[in-house]
DNA sequence: CGAACAATTGACCGAATTCAATCCGTGTGG
DNA sequence: CCACACGGATTGAATTCGGTCAATTGTTCG
């Protein structure tokens, strides 16, 4: 269940999301302003964070753990339209109902500010503005960069594509070893992936198993991934060579 | 060819997308700023504006006519990631390497902005930041509607919701009568449909004969459409019934 | 008129979906 | 402790939607 909750660290200064959130280009003044408008939202994987059409009376860093929006049609159909990573932010100044339906994948850790005083500050310290752009922008490639693969690339490209996105991520985290087999956890069931790249999820484990078959992936257990070799992945995912991976 | 040119009006002032370009919020004293850093551009149909990878020294408004985002597989699969009409905003502060390809895909009017001094601008004048923002959180939303209709809708579906778009947007411009059948001129060859909605030319093809076999759309020549019962369209593309069409 | 290009239509094929059975790991109650 | 139920995942067989290849029809413009 969702309940208030506490971080493992203290303050602004100590969270580990400081430089790439919302709040990255905040000087010491800035910050002060903020801690007074936030609180932290904790939730557990599978819950439900908000419902497209609820009110939100806040907008939202996520700090820890992974988020997922998405977009249902009457008939059920569903479509993964961001999945949001640590410092990636939610909601949107100016709008009070949230568009998209916003679920937990993984235990979540939200530092929630109030609306209302936050629209103030985007207001009068350009900062947090600035800084709310740039991440717009950076979002809005990926949107656009995930049309490709949602129109255009064939079943396995997509998985290949998932995997790679994940793994890059992965990597910027991780010491990179370069030449070494690269392993991490796959935060997703294959619901999810299918919702993500819009298949089935029976295709998405057939697909999963043929790439195991062709040596492109190891699974250990259903959620351990490692790739032998980064470059046969990004190949795979039909992406240029160098892909803007670790270059 | 493409050529430097004079719009059919004087100043910005008098500009048709005086008030919902980037420009929007500026004062008279701020538009005078970026009157002095602007200029003009026209593309005839077909024309490309920018390959991805060039570079950029300016960003742009779409003052008239329609361009295309795209992006390219090293096969030729092609993806259109963006549809920019009048008022749209092409380029990011900060990055001098365009991302994607940009065709005129009509006859088309630029009024671009040195970089440079635009980036200035960015940082002095909060009031073209604070519209680039609403601007860039808007082509967001619509990038993520569109993931919907990549990932999951019916190749029917996906032409009824492209149809839906145009109209949508055409009856903004026109006097609405509510009851009566909407006509508009289609923008786009069925190459640049197909583009947009990860569909080949054929299938296209197939589909706009059926939605006219079917009585939900009627062909005057290959590019004038007309709509006789709107939500029959809106239907069509799977859509909520309302839709947030002209409610 | 004829060339060039855009669009339509048909026949066939194949990748992904659908429907269905089975497997596998985990947790729960007899 | 084992049986069993449950959800997630895998695998198989049949179907279908959209793609591919190819022929044809329009349409525009030198």
């Amino acid at each position: 269940m969702q309940h208030m909750a506490s971080p493992a660290f203290k303050n602004c200064s100590d969270c580990p999301i400081r430089h790439r959130a919302v709040c990255a280009k905040c000087d010491s003044d800035e910050l002060a302003l903020l801690e007074d408008i936030k609180y932290y939202r904790s939730f557990s994987a599978g819950q439900p964070v908000l419902w497209a059409g609820d009110h939100m009376d806040f907008v939202a860093s996520v700090v820890s753990g992974v988020a997922s929006l998405t977009q249902t049609m009457e008939d059920g159909r569903t479509q993964m339209v961001g999945l949001l990573l640590p410092s990636d932010f939610v909601g949107r100044p100016g709008r009070s109902v949230a568009t998209y339906t916003v679920t937990a994948t993984s235990d979540l850790m939200m530092c929630c500010f109030r609306r209302k005083p936050f629209e103030q500050m985007m207001d009068t310290t350009p900062h947090v503005a600035q800084r709310l752009l740039e991440m717009t922008l950076d979002e809005l490639d990926a949107a656009r960069e995930w049309m490709l693969v949602l129109g255009r690339k064939t079943a396995r490209e997509k998985i290949a594509s998932l995997l790679s996105i994940i793994a890059r991520r992965d990597a910027a985290f991780s010491t990179s070893n370069p030449g070494k087999a690269l392993t991490f956890e796959l935060p997703l069931t294959r619901e999810a992936m299918a919702d993500y790249l819009g298949l089935t999820l029976e295709t998405v484990s057939r697909q999963m198993s043929a790439l195991k078959r062709d040596g492109v992936i190891a699974l250990s257990g259903k959620r351990r991934i490692s790739v032998p070799d980064m470059d046969k992945l990004l190949f795979e995912a039909g992406d240029d060579s160098d892909g803007g991976f670790l270059t």
